[in-house]
RNA sequence: GCGAAAGUGGCGGAAUGGCAGACGCGCUGGACUUAGGAUCCAGUAGGCGCAAGCCUGUAGGGGUUCAAGUCCCCUCUUUCGCACCA
């Protein structure tokens, strides 16, 4: 017989709607605790994962209301972006209804699950009154200097016309129409994040992160120390002025490079710049009949990105004609125009060093340049001739002027600072971390409000304008082009200055400007004033447990971090971080791979839940493995899941009179013995554990199997309608807990049993479970005895036994006696309560 | 190549320096059954032994410790992130 799961989940789901226990008070005489689980794409289906990821969320939700927190628990849709078109195009729709379509959809599965979700608060990221704020906050962005337009080479395809992600090109054609991939120079929006660089290194107002979620944004931000040093163009069109000692001195342009490697400065044979590079750019337009350059530069550029960077891709280049001048030493050194150096990094400009860079070294052996040394090996000398790789370990600087004798690492500051002193350069730092671009030339996804105007040039929309509305007429899928061009009404405008005609950004917003507020909205989700209340902000700001998957560890994270900081600097939010602890639960898998339409793996949740329940699944996805682990997919976890509850509902069905009458007895536990007395520990015990994991380390496994555990102990007691009064006080004890203990995960069975026992409130109204410490006590405590390591004997002896009297005991126990005969013992160890370890010879 | 994490029975996993394998699955045997994807009982790391007990065992090797899956060093493997980053 199987518990009526059915009757049961709708029954609950139904009474915690109504008694709006999920949706919180922004102020209430509790303390507030905000769990947000990372917001889903409305794909329409619930899968897997989602019922994953939120059975977390719902678990640490129910822990904390039970603990006596006004939990906000939110949930909304990430519902802009590629695939809403896409969508849209397969079922010849359009995204606006489709998408609408597909959130009620999830909405209704959600609450099939059981999840305790703050529907009042839902925010959707394509609707106006959501994306009205995020263009606010763009405007904000831009009144502080921190958007910028900028030209650069992005991946275009000519036929979709529109620029593509890296990992949308695919051997150098477009994923999409196949059609060759090109680079092409456009202006594109970006948003400052660097200058948030050095705050985003510094993790130290986090409670609790992932170490290597902060590593890879560590990683990401790649943050180095170096040398800025200015070499001069020879015969330069321009001039520039520089500082010397004795004052102001003309000198040609500047090529200014950045190293890392200061002491190996006199060592430079040539100078390496990217056909993308400024000079390099207007060197090919001065030279239009140079065939050579023009045609390496514009294979270079045009090369696959991806491939251009792999480490394996041979390095080349072409002498550019021109020279520029070493300026420690006056070296006159070509500059070459090669394929390993990247405009976006550092200044754009390599000094290159044969010697002591590996990728100098193959490039100068490659064209014939020369090779210098000046930091030579300790031991072995090294010898132009006969190096066959770059010397790139300490040594000592040769070659080098005032400077050779010193050791290669002091020598890097010295000469930096002399350079510094003579006005060559200076020390820098130099970040990995580029600017965030945030154009897409895309239909569904929130409209940039800027307008431009013929003579004003770029003008923000104003703010009683906003939001810039999504045009709805847009034959999606009907043309390749960026859809917003073809719609007249909404490219066609005029002025806010002047009044003339105008016409507006066409380009949308990436995503991922989208999901790095949403989470402060969730505080104030329908205020049509402002983004949200700094009053509203602050009562549940910053998040206190964020959860959500790895492949977000840095993209995501970083970008909501970057734009809650700059909330933060307009004075909207206090806090400087917008998530206190952060969770990066695994993924379900099956068959060791993540499921997926195309393997054919996946596993319908729905039909789990219509044959087993909604607490059977979070029961089984939480006991698998613990949060942070993927999950492996088993029918038969899932049936042993089942399983459990259905003994825990017979036992508490058949005996719920029994239990009910025992609750009624006073428990002193003073007046049981054996099997009641360890009974009655096996309660205090697991509430004890199940307080640990839940509380402190959040591994719900270990809880869930605490339960298990429990259950086992309560069910070997047989015949409990015939147990004396004491006995049964501590039976029913035992069988009430376990509703309480098994609320976080399997919430409708734990309400049911509950209420059956006879209680009148909801569980978490009944606080946390508490545990005696005295019934923590045991008549005997089992002592292991080890002699050097092993486990020779073991005894049962009183709690209070001191430790010299312990000893004593071990000594006397059979096996061990044995073992020690004819044996000199060098120590014995006491553990107390658990063992005494002995060191023999 | 650099960085990070991990490696434990047939499987998922547990063990916060203190009895390795909790709990669940699977499997074996039994009970009840016309029947079982039901329920209950017993067993289940490997080896030796009639038994008491002994030996081996947490990827491999070394070390620290009375005591190591856990801490340290080296090697191997896997996964993830970054990748010509000057």
């Amino acid at each position: 017989m199987e518990y009526p799961f059915q009757d049961i989940e709708k029954k609950w789901q139904k009474i915690w709607q109504e008694k709006k226990i999920f949706n919180p008070l922004n102020k209430t005489d509790k303390q507030n605790y905000y769990v947000l689980a990372m917001f889903p794409y409305p794909s329409g289906i619930l899968h897997c994962g989602h019922v994953s990821n939120y059975s977390i969320s719902d678990a640490i939700a129910r822990v904390k209301m039970m603990e006596g927190f006004n939990v906000m628990n939110p949930m909304g849709f990430d519902s802009f972006g590629m695939p809403a078109e896409n969508y849209a195009i397969q079922h010849n729709s359009h995204p606006r209804i489709t998408t609408e379509e597909c959130i009620e959809a999830m909405h209704k599965q959600f609450d099939s699950v059981g999840f305790g979700l703050d529907w009042d608060r839902e925010v959707s990221t394509c609707r106006p009154d959501y994306y009205r704020w995020g263009q606010f906050i763009f405007k904000k962005l831009y009144e502080k200097g921190l958007v910028y337009r900028k030209k650069s080479f992005q991946n275009w395809c000519e036929e979709c016309q529109t620029v593509l992600a890296n990992e949308q090109v695919e051997n150098g054609h477009c994923w999409r129409c196949e059609s060759e991939v090109t680079q092409k120079e456009l202006e594109q929006w970006y948003f400052k994040i660097t200058e948030y660089a050095e705050e985003l290194l510094d993790f130290s107002k986090m409670i609790e992160w992932p170490e290597r979620v902060m590593t890879m944004q560590k990683n990401w931000i790649g943050k180095s120390f170096g040398t800025e040093i200015d070499f001069v163009l020879e015969n330069s069109m321009d001039s520039c002025l520089r500082r010397n000692d004795e004052g102001l001195e003309e000198t040609g342009e500047l090529v200014k490079v950045f190293t890392t490697r200061p002491d190996t400065i006199f060592g430079v044979t040539f100078m390496a710049l990217p056909p993308e590079h400024p000079y390099v750019q207007r060197w090919l337009a001065a030279e239009p009949d140079n065939k050579p350059l023009h045609e390496f530069c514009h294979m270079v550029i045009n090369e696959d990105k991806i491939e251009r960077t792999a480490e394996d891709t041979t390095k080349e280049g072409i002498f550019s004609g021109k020279y520029c001048i070493n300026p420690v030493n006056g070296d006159k050194v070509q500059i070459w125009i090669t394929n390993y150096v990247v405009m976006d990094y550092g200044t754009g400009a390599v000094m290159a060093v044969p010697a002591h860079d590996q990728r100098d070294f193959e490039f100068a052996k490659k064209y014939n340049l020369p090779i210098k040394i000046v930091i030579q090996n300790k031991e072995h000398n090294l010898a132009v001739e006969t190096m066959q790789e770059a010397y790139i370990e300490e040594g000592w600087q040769v070659n080098s002027a005032q400077f050779d004798g010193m050791e290669n690492e002091p020598a890097k500051k010295a000469i930096t600072d002399w350079i510094a002193d003579k006005n060559m350069g200076k020390q820098t730092v130099t970040y990995r971390l580029r600017d965030w671009g945030v154009s897409r030339q895309r239909y569904w996804g929130n409209p940039i409000p800027i307008i431009y105007c013929d003579d004003c040039g770029v003008v923000l929309v104003p703010d009683k304008d906003l939001p810039v509305l999504l045009p709805d007429n847009v034959q999606v899928g009907k043309t390749t082009r960026n859809p917003l061009l073809s719609v007249p009404e909404f490219v066609n405008t005029t002025c806010p200055q002047c009044g003339k005609a105008a016409r507006r950004e066409t380009d949308t917003m990436d995503t991922f400007v989208d999901s790095s507020w949403y989470f402060a909205r969730y505080a104030d989700p329908k205020n049509d004033k402002e983004p949200f209340s700094k009053e509203n902000a602050n009562s549940w700001l910053p998040v206190d447990q964020y959860i959500g998957g790895i492949e977000h560890a840095v993209m995501h994270l970083l970008y909501a971090r970057f734009i809650h900081k700059f909330m933060r600097d307009l004075g909207w939010v206090d806090c400087d971080e917008p998530f206190a602890r952060l969770l990066t639960q695994g993924m379900v898998t099956k068959d060791g791979a993540k499921m997926s339409k195309s393997k054919g793996n996946v596993v319908d949740p729905k039909y789990i839940i219509d044959r087993y329940g909604a607490d059977t699944l979070r029961v089984f996805l939480l006991f698998a493995s613990p949060p942070e682990k993927d999950v492996e997919w088993s029918d038969d976890g899932v049936m042993g899941a089942f399983r459990f509850l259905n003994r825990v509902w017979r036992l508490i069905e058949t005996y719920k009179d029994t239990i009910r009458k025992g609750l009624s007895y006073c428990s002193s536990g003073q007046d049981v013995s054996g099997q009641f007395k360890d009974l009655q520990y096996s309660t205090h015990h697991t509430v004890k554990k199940w307080l640990d994991d839940t509380e402190k380390r959040m591994q719900y496994n270990t809880a869930i199997a605490a339960v298990m555990e429990h259950l086992n102990n309560v069910t070997s007691i047989k015949e409990p309608n015939k147990l004396n009064e004491a006995e049964l006080a501590v039976f029913a004890r035992a069988c009430v807990i376990i509703p309480r203990l098994l609320y976080p995960f399997a919430p409708h069975i734990a309400e049911e049993l509950w209420q059956q026992l006879g209680n009148k409130h909801l569980i978490h109204e009944s606080g946390m479970p508490t545990y005696k410490p005295e019934r923590l006590i045991r008549d005997t405590i089992s002592y292991v005895i080890q002699i050097n390591g092993k486990v020779r004997g073991k005894m049962d002896i009183a709690p209070d036994t001191p430790d010299e009297k312990v000893k004593e005991l071990a000594l006397e126990v059979e096996n061990v006696k044995k073992t020690l005969e004819g044996k000199t013992i060098h120590k014995i160890i006491v553990i107390p309560q658990k063992m005494v370890s002995i060191a023999i010879s």
